[in-house]
DNA sequence: TCCATTACTTAGTATATACTAAGTTAATGG
DNA sequence: CCATTAACTTAGTATATACTAAGTAATGGA
């Protein structure tokens, strides 16, 4: 009785991607993560979570943690983690550069077409897109494109420099509106006018006009030297 | 307690979303649909047919059938199903023209995106499409363009006339190769050089090749009267 | 060091989706 | 009109994914 044992069963569920990309997001920000942080984030109970970890074990897709909370992804489900990442991304630019959709909007989108790009479309996106290095806020798309150049929040800058808008943050879908119908897109140029740490604002101008951000707005948009491209 | 009873649910699966696709173009086919012809089409046995077609009665989606196994959309289940067809054909002539995928893998690709598409970006789809009446193997797309023209297969026509290749069957990846690279599209200009019924052979003319179709496989491609657009 | 809080696990349940196997009904040929 | 077959339903099971509730462990402050 032979029985067939060992048929490929490579489907990973709509699901199981999200976990893994929730916990490859989260770990780029935060050094230790574990269940509660990912329950939150996942928008599910603590219960679920390790539930749904003992599985992404079984699958060998996070290490066993058998002594520590520490979720970690193992070097298939970082891939795997990286390929939903990479989809994602370029569906977001997919839509706002093919399809003209509005930019806050691309996140949430994207989201749900992440999951229905085969590695063939994946590869055609990538020739039509001009293998772009990142998705329309300024993260970088893994697998392609190179290392992010020096980076720095918008705080950190002084008076008067001259900068390239490198990053937005991309969840925050108020924030974005905001951002857009202000022109601040990876890619402008801006000046930094007036740093009032006393008030907590920071004054920015961009193609000619000025605008006013609160420190912890600042402090999530990230700046870099001006460079053309 | 209120409870907040009522909230909103519409979520619809992706699974009932392919039975209610697979209803809709079975029901274009065929007279009578039931379980198993069903189930055949799907894939699945018919316990799990019958078991999902409950599930459906009860989110209203087809008939009450307490009497006779037919199966039937009620208007919502219809609207639903068109819409997913919509989304799928959509899907197929973005793959098609927008990332420049062949054609006989468009359907295939399409069936997992049209799940991801949200009213808004089917919208936008459509605009930058320039409003299409049919998917890449000429189906009508639901909710848009008319009513197509006169059809009949290419069985039907008559030696030397003179005629437009108006749809092709969506689902043979084998069969579309083939065509494709005959050149064999809906929109080509064809004339029928020989109709040899005794040995079972059509024979077209496409942009000045020849080429030899079976009765079987000439019964399926559907012409017109040739006519520009 | 002990307790209170927070974090994590386990147990038990629910739903959607699939299966096989076993009945039941219906259809059909003789 | 009956017997065989085909079609359909029901029963029982399995898995993935979610929940709540009830335990256990770990941690930090007094």
């Amino acid at each position: 009785m032979t029985m067939m044992l060992g048929e490929p069963k490579p489907e990973v569920s709509v699901v199981v991607e999200n976990y893994l990309q929730a916990i490859f997001k989260l770990k780029e920000q935060e050094e230790r993560l574990a269940p509660t942080r990912l329950a939150e984030a996942m928008g599910v109970s603590v219960a679920t979570v390790v539930a749904t970890l003992k599985r992404l074990t079984a699958q060998g897709m996070i290490e066993d943690a058998t002594k520590g909370k520490e979720i970690k992804l193992t070097p298939k489900g970082r891939s795997m983690a990286e390929s939903v990442v990479r989809r994602h991304r370029l569906a977001e630019r997919m839509l706002v550069e093919m399809l003209g959709l509005e930019w806050h909007k691309a996140h949430r989108e994207a989201h749900r077409l992440e999951h229905a790009i085969s590695p063939e479309v994946e590869e055609l996106l990538l020739q039509v897109l001009g293998y772009p290095e990142t998705n329309p806020f300024g993260r970088p798309i893994p697998g392609y494109g190179g290392r992010p150049g020096p980076m720095k929040a918008v705080t950190e800058a002084k008076e008067g420099e001259d900068v390239q808008l490198k990053q937005v943050p991309e969840e925050d879908m108020t924030l974005l509106a905001f951002l857009d119908s202000n022109n601040l897109k990876p890619g402008v140029r801006a000046t930094i006018k007036e740093m009032a740490s006393f008030k907590g604002t920071v004054t920015l101008s961009v193609a000619g006009e000025d605008v006013v951000l609160g420190t912890e707005v600042a402090q999530k948009i990230m700046v870099g030297p001006y460079r053309d491209g």
